[in-house]
RNA sequence: CGCGGGGUAGAGCAGCCCGGUAGCUCGUCAGGCUCAUAACCUGAAGGUCAUUGGUUCAAAUCCAGUCCCCGCAACCA
């Protein structure tokens, strides 16, 4: 029966370019399961999209000397390629800074000012006369009090640890303009009162199945240390007005997740599509992806908003939040030096590559390590030695002894029937992960029936049968080319564009085709005897040593 | 005593929730095969499951303490 099924990937800040913290966090995983749960027939709602108001990109766009639209516009086009070149599937890949979502966040707070969770407090905070504005913590440096150290943040000294309050700075400047030119100011913002929504959100978290272990240990360590009231207005121009403030904006956590919505709003009047049957109605499966860092937003501050308003909004009923990918020691960050960018892996290997390693590496227990030399390995063994294998083996045998169309079938045997019950059991495994959220194990299924295909060739040895017997010969290489679709089909929700290479190899058309069960009669629908093949000389290409040499240096990996 | 995650073969990880002969991939070694990108298949060696104590007929798994690594501490998103 179809499902309506509603996938939200975290919405980048669209400060920077997108790396493969981002990809492994949020984009990718959603992307996979968006595309799996359209081959299962279900009826998928997948947003993307931009996270774009905020100190940072009003900062970012004064540094590069333009407009903040300009500014905004660039980077989100740069994030747009990423996405188009890491073939992710979204429905909608919208922004944060349109009319849409103006309306709709407004509209949000003036429902939770009715129903009395928003609160006006007035506030000290530090100004900077020579820009202008008030700075956030972060944007305020000068000596720690504590140890003495000169780059000292607002909120935090870097090297003792302590935790600091701006005013208690030595010597304090503004980070933006260099200025020491700074006055303490009372300024008056509005709060949401999250201390008021506790129970609120407890007794719907506990509703909440199938969450990973690390969004429901972050969550749950927020609501046991007791939720506090947040201010969510800003004192900068580049944001949403806020309603009866003048020269106030949101903070750009009390308006991003609502992106969501605004861009399936967006997606409704683009495609004629209808965005309230996912956003209001009970039979909705929601599913939200997101790095850790995101969790608390989406757990806790972004629910309570919705359970807080009148409006009776749809809450996300499984959270996967993932862990980080390191950049071999480090931090996978570009400002830091090390690490690349979406597009520069892109320009490196094969898309499929990255979606492969990705997903056979996913930080769904603890942080994942990147490097060339894991990458390689595993790229080189599973892609090339398994799958690739396997597939040139096949084909090229079928070739030079057969002919070009797929020989036929003279009868299986015991062994086919073993094969077929093996394949039967590791593609409900695969099938159970994937909608579990599980993308490691699952991948590791996927290989594993990629290795029952060489297991099948090597026991069966075509090779030598057709000396005496080459009906059973063509029988073990009409069922060889029936994996290969097999493999195709399996292959989609990871790699869209190594399925459709393997599809076409083997002459299959149709499209959007998905095995659940009996994996025989799937294949037996597929591939007919007579049908043409393509033999390609190669499918993927090794990476080899001097090459992770090279980009060890390039990049310090 | 801030909070959370992690510590399992040389490397990377699974197993832990629901105790019952310690598993996967790479690497190493041996064998098979020669259709295929020196690829594939089979087998072997290699771990007192960080550490100490407890519960139990039985603990990697449950409980308590200790040590080490990583991340986060609400105005960076």
């Amino acid at each position: 029966m179809s499902q309506k099924v509603l996938i939200t990937s975290a919405l980048p800040y669209v400060n920077g370019v997108p790396h493969l913290g981002h990809l492994v966090g949020c984009l990718l995983p959603s992307d996979v399961f968006a595309r799996f749960n359209r081959l299962l027939g279900n009826e998928v709602l997948y947003i993307g999209g931009t996270d774009e108001y905020g100190t940072p990109t009003e900062v970012g766009a004064l540094k590069e000397g333009i407009p903040v639209r300009e500014y905004v516009d660039k980077y989100f086009n740069v994030h747009k390629e990423t996405y188009d070149k890491f073939n992710l599937s979204f429905n909608k890949l919208g922004r944060t800074s349109t009319d849409t979502h103006t309306k709709l966040v407004q509209s949000v707070f003036l429902e939770l000012k009715e129903n009395g969770y928003i609160e006006n407090k007035e506030i000290e905070q530090v100004y900077s006369i020579k820009d202008d504005m008030f700075l956030a913590d972060r944007y305020i440096e000068g000596t720690c009090p504590k140890c003495g150290y000169e780059k000292a943040r607002g909120d935090q000294c870097d090297k003792c640890g302590s935790l600091l309050d701006p005013v208690d700075l030595i010597n304090p400047y503004s980070v933006i303009s260099g200025s020491h030119d700074l006055e303490v100011r009372k300024t008056e913002h509005a709060f949401l009162k999250l201390k008021s929504m506790q129970g609120l959100v407890e007794d719907w978290i506990k509703t909440r199945v199938g969450w990973s272990k690390v969004a429901l240990s972050i969550a749950n360590k927020w609501l046991k240390e007791g939720l506090k009231d947040r201010c969510i207005t800003r004192d900068i121009k580049w944001g949403i007005p806020v309603p009866d403030m003048p020269g106030k904006v949101f903070y750009v956590w009390f308006d991003a997740p609502w992106g969501y919505v605004s861009i399936s709003q967006k997606w409704a009047e683009e495609t004629g599509g209808d965005w309230k049957r996912f956003w209001f109605e009970n039979d909705t499966r929601y599913y939200q992806f997101m790095g850790k860092d995101n969790v608390p937003f989406h757990s806790v501050m972004f629910p309570a908003e919705e359970l807080a308003t009148t409006t009776k909004w749809k809450t996300v009923d499984v959270l996967k939040g993932l862990n980080f990918l390191n950049f071999g020691d480090g931090k996978f960050s570009k400002s830091l030096g090390n690490g690349f960018s979406g597009l520069d892996a892109v320009e490196l290997f094969d898309v499929d590559y990255w979606r492969y390693w990705l997903m056979a590496n996913s930080p769904e227990s603890d942080d994942a390590e990147f490097t060339f030399n894991i990458f390689a390995d595993q790229i080189n063994k599973d892609l090339n030695d398994i799958l690739g294998n396997f597939v040139l083996r096949v084909l090229k045998f079928c070739r030079s002894k057969f002919g070009t169309n797929v020989p036929e079938n003279f009868g299986n045997t015991d062994v086919e029937n073993k094969l077929f019950s093996q394949l039967d059991e590791k593609v409900e495994e695969y099938n159970f992960a994937l909608s579990n959220l599980e993308f490691r194990k699952a991948t590791k299924a996927l290989r594993e029936i990629w290795v029952l295909g060489n297991e099948y060739i090597a026991n069966s040895e075509p090779w030598s049968v057709i000396k005496t017997d080459e009906k059973r010969a063509m029988t073990i290489i009409h069922n060889s080319i029936k994996l290969i679709a097999l493999f195709g089909v399996l292959s989609q929700p990871i790699m869209p564009g190594v399925a459709k290479k393997l599809l076409a190899f083997v002459g299959v058309e149709k499209e959007n085709l998905w095995v659940n069960d009996n994996v025989e009669d799937f294949v037996n629908s597929l591939i007919v005897s007579g049908n043409e093949i393509f033999v390609p000389d190669t499918l993927f290409e090794k990476i080899d040593d001097v090459k992770v040499a090279e980009l060890k240096e390039k990049y310090k990996g």
